[in-house]
DNA sequence: AATTCTATTTAGAATGATTCTCATTCCTTA
DNA sequence: TAAGGAATGAGAATCATTCTAAATAGAATT
């Protein structure tokens, strides 16, 4: 099993890797998103954090947010113009956005076929990402 | 050729299919969109209108986004929280964000790869569009 | 043609997510 | 134990978009 210090540790490394500190904060915004991984947004990080450390500001939520997406340890996911939600998933995944109920589902994104959709730029694209994003209704699981 | 009267037609039939009525400013914003596709957004419709027709509000071109996004002549497309951008091209397309320039370029999307794109879902999803976004940069095109 | 009935347009206010400012607090290092 | 920079936090500001409500236009009916 992986421990909480375990994690705590994972994330210390990443963090002074791109020179920046372990924070309190930090550890338990990323805490909270790998502890339930449904794309919360930040406000929802913010009431999930609130409990155990109800000083927190939301801007400190934006800011540990940004600064966990620039250590490439969470993904920032968008649907049109709504609020921003993130994913700790690092798998190569789509989204699948649900959009009677606004459930956001991670689909696993198979390699070979990664690759085919990155084969259709014309060789003059160079594409550092690629998004793949489903919108409809997902029936629920067997 | 396609006269400038025939685009008009297609648009007052699209309209009125949806029982809504032609107007010179879902016109005029429906032929600047033709004109320059470079998926403009709200204030860059506008701002290319506004010589034509100086009362247009902005409020004016927004509802009238919409209205043509919801006849499915045109496409909103968005990247990250930046302003929707609009796209007159209905053929099935992926973008690419060139993230030095800013600019946005249609990718065509073969039919057979988006059978293989829908195949990696589930049987339980019931996807109702996918949307396929590149980020990266795009050299000069020989 | 005049009247009626709404769709549409418009200006401006309101909204909501995010970013910014800057004072305060916290660490790290000298 | 100082100093200096990193991080946090409260509140203001930003910006795209939506909302509100009044004015206008246009189709349909008398
Ligand atoms: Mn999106
Ligand atoms: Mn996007
Ligand atoms: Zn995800
Ligand atoms: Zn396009």
């Amino acid at each position: 099993m992986v421990s909480n210090t375990d994690l705590s540790d994972a994330l210390a490394q990443r963090l002074s890797d791109s020179g920046l500190r372990s924070t309190p904060q930090r550890e338990v915004i990323y805490n909270v998103l790998l502890t339930k991984r449904d794309h919360p947004t930040a406000e929802d990080v913010f009431a999930r954090v609130k409990p155990e450390m109800p000083m927190i500001s939301i801007a400190t939520v934006y800011n540990c947010l940004e600064t966990l997406v620039q250590c490439n340890l969470v993904r920032a996911v968008n649907f049109e113009r709504g609020p921003t939600r993130y994913c700790p998933n690092l798998h190569p995944h789509a989204h699948f956005h649900d959009e009677q109920t606004g459930a956001t589902h991670d689909i696993d994104l198979p390699d070979s076929l990664l690759g085919q959709v990155k084969s259709i730029l014309p060789p003059n694209f160079d594409a550092s990402s690629v998004e793949i994003i489903f919108r409809g209704k997902a029936r629920p699981a067997a």
